[in-house]
DNA sequence: GATAACATTTAATCATGGCTAAAACAAAGG
DNA sequence: CCTTTGTTTTAGCCATGATTAAATGTTATC
């Protein structure tokens, strides 16, 4: 009766839809301006296109949005983006964790997947995994109800020598250089020391489960640790 | 170098190309007569739509298209067809064995995830499926060369009385007669014998593993069943 | 062999989601 | 304040895949 036109809508939202809404809200995350051309930037489309898009969402009630502002996310956007986060990141567990694709590989795959899963197999895939919190690169899943555990964690880059920390969170999408760290064996719940850091943001050199690596600065920017006393073993 | 239109092209096929291939593939199979309009029918969509889309597909060199002519295939268009269908058919066996969806629901999942899973998800899942040949329904999975084992069968309509079978395949998709099949027991390899049979094309009086029960004489006929004994137990 | 009935194709439109180029606006510096 | 620079929006366009209505072709019947 009221003007929930997004809700009484329904499934009526597109995978091109749901892909600006998470980008709004993984944008927002990170503490970026969430303008029409960072939009642009991150989806590899033009500001135009973001634009005549944001303009639609903003019709559909999804998104705050006036002209030359920065845009944010209703309410019912946001359960949105949950809901798309949720499946994206419950397939790119279930593929690498069950089907064995390789870390690398699991990105992409559920960039096309997560559209087009019913809620059911949704939750078969959640039930199968025992309702998973955190997905392969430790980032966290929605619940359900659009719950998100803040995943901790500060950058490796920034922290004590000879102190054992344990890596939680790989903030890094990129298949080349995921592929990089898995070689060094680089996954979330690894052990990882800092033994010595170089000058001038400099490489690292670190302890990976024990084995001696150098480790350039905005690599170790991007890897999220904590102490490894401060978290439950196994 | 030649005219491979369709094979340099490479991955330009959208779902909507996907999904007409496979309709043309299927209602052949069928030994139906494949025109514009039983196209149109079978995908939900309007005679002009078909003939549209048709036209396109020649121009690809993936069918063999004279106005006012029955279509066909040609060899790049039926390695897609085959493609496609492998995809759909160890997606719905995958989805109902590994993630317990029942195998009403299989088809329409399938139906959307066939065209975007990657080649290494269709290899993971047939490898962890241990390669199959058939899937839920008991139709054949085309094997990754294009080969298609031939599933023989009676239909169930046309069996003789008093004697052991098993069904072997199950032709239909609709979700509520699945069900219903589903609920008597009635799914792939199950034993079944013809106790007695209705005169004028009526409902059959069943044996299914030991319970007694009436089925309509078109659901029988579409019922595909081999004596028990021609067959491999277990 | 003409014509009626039906099937099929063509023509004209529409919605979606892109694009480029031009116009409008915002922010900063002089 | 005014102008320059860069950002953002508007305008005009394109491809895709659908639609309906009109035109055309095929087939069967008399
Ligand atoms: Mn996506
Ligand atoms: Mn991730
Ligand atoms: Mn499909
Ligand atoms: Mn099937």
């Amino acid at each position: 009766m009221a003007k929930t036109k997004a809700l009484d809508k329904g499934k009526t939202l597109t995978a091109a839809h749901e892909d600006y809404i998470k980008a709004i809200y993984l944008l927002r995350s990170q503490d970026e301006e969430v303008t029409n051309s960072a939009l642009a930037n991150h989806l590899n489309v033009s500001p135009a296109s973001a634009t005549n898009m944001v303009k639609k969402l903003a019709d559909l009630n999804l998104v705050e949005y006036e002209p030359y502002q920065s845009i944010s996310l209703t309410v019912s956007g946001e359960r949105v983006a949950l809901e798309v986060l949720r499946h994206h990141r419950l397939l790119e567990l279930y593929l690498h964790q069950e089907l064995k694709l390789p870390w690398d590989q699991v990105h992409a795959e559920a960039e096309r997947l997560e559209h087009v899963i019913s809620e059911a197999l949704e939750d078969a895939i959640s039930l199968a995994l025992g309702n998973p919190l955190v997905d392969p690169h430790g980032d966290p899943i929605p619940t359900k109800k659009g719950m998100v555990e803040s995943v901790g964690g500060q950058p490796l880059s920034a922290a004590r020598v000879h102190r054992k920390y344990r890596l939680v969170r790989v903030l890094m999408q990129d298949e080349e250089r995921l592929r990089y760290l898995g070689a060094l064996g680089l996954y979330p719940n690894v052990a990882i020391s800092l033994l010595e850091r170089a000058p001038f943001d400099g490489p690292l050199l670190v302890d990976i489960d024990g084995e001696h690596h150098a480790l350039a600065y905005d690599m170790a920017a991007s890897l999220l640790v904590v102490a490894w006393d401060e978290t439950i073993e196994e």
